[in-house]
DNA sequence: TGCAATCCCTACTATTTCAGTAGGGTATAA
DNA sequence: TTATACCCTACTGAAATAGTAGGGATTGCA
């Protein structure tokens, strides 16, 4: 398991904000009695995307939590990095040994593992991800569900 | 971190045994002092790969491991989910919420990361890293290094 | 024949991360 | 003024990580 739940529940909860954009702040009841998540782990990734600009909060009842940017300006990335950290596959055993690196096998091994995730996840926006789900929804036409 | 110790030193040490492939076993003395990596540990690294079929040993003097196939014959992917295990992004969180995948946005994106990584490790082998070394070799005229 | 090199196997351990829980505090709409 | 919501810090059990320790079993070679 490359992710943790920090950024699969972070992720979860970034794009049920982004699904009420405009339309007034989520509480953090809400969205973890939808998902099961525990509200206070929840509390805590979102103090951090809090932290790193990418929602706002507003207190008090009928307050909750929104995107502080348009969902086209928020990337898979931006959210992943700043709940699991950078996105790496190896530090350098041995500094010394490591010197050597453009002719480290390995090396180059790993930088294309990186590469794939990075190109994934930062051209893929909460946008994206709203749009691709109503494509899917509009092809399953036996499925009864709306967007929820 | 996406990968542990246990797949980085791992490839680390199964490439080492591709590029003496044909020229008789290896012991773990020789790479674990090659690149510092604990002996103790490294051997319990080769206990997985041996016990999945991807190398032998010798034992007694001059003994050691090789690999069991050719190094056109193991991928990194391989050797990889032997010693990571499977590379996941995600078990649902809720079976039940997750019976309505056909409409989760998040899981399209973790499954498009997992997809990317695949991609990357089922297509390279131990002869490509090889390859790519002596590439990158002929490249850096500079380089006075031999392959080591 | 014996010894040293080598792999084989199990158990133990310190540290860190994970996945939360607990319990208070502060702002604010109604 | 009160209930609703976010804010913040500290604590915790469980698991994984990255090894260490210490024997045992083979076997090539002198």
């Amino acid at each position: 398991m490359i992710l943790s739940t920090k950024g699969r529940y972070g992720l979860k909860a970034a794009f049920e904000l982004s699904r009420n954009y405009g339309l007034g702040p989520v509480s953090l009841k809400k969205i973890s009695e939808k998902y099961g998540i525990s509200e206070s782990y929840l509390e805590q990734l979102f103090a951090k995307l809090k932290k790193d600009g990418y929602i706002d909060t507003v207190r008090g009842p009928q307050g909750g939590y929104l995107l502080a940017k348009k969902p086209e300006e928020i990337t898979v990335g931006m959210v992943l990095r700043t709940l699991e950290g950078e996105i790496t596959t190896s530090d350098c055993l041995n500094k010394e040994v490591c010197s050597r690196e453009s002719i480290c096998a390995t090396r180059v091994i790993f930088e294309k593992i990186e590469k794939s995730i990075n190109d994934v996840i930062d051209n893929i926006t909460l946008a994206d991800m709203y749009e691709e789900q109503k494509n899917i929804l509009t092809e399953g036409k036996n499925e009864q569900e709306t967007l929820s």
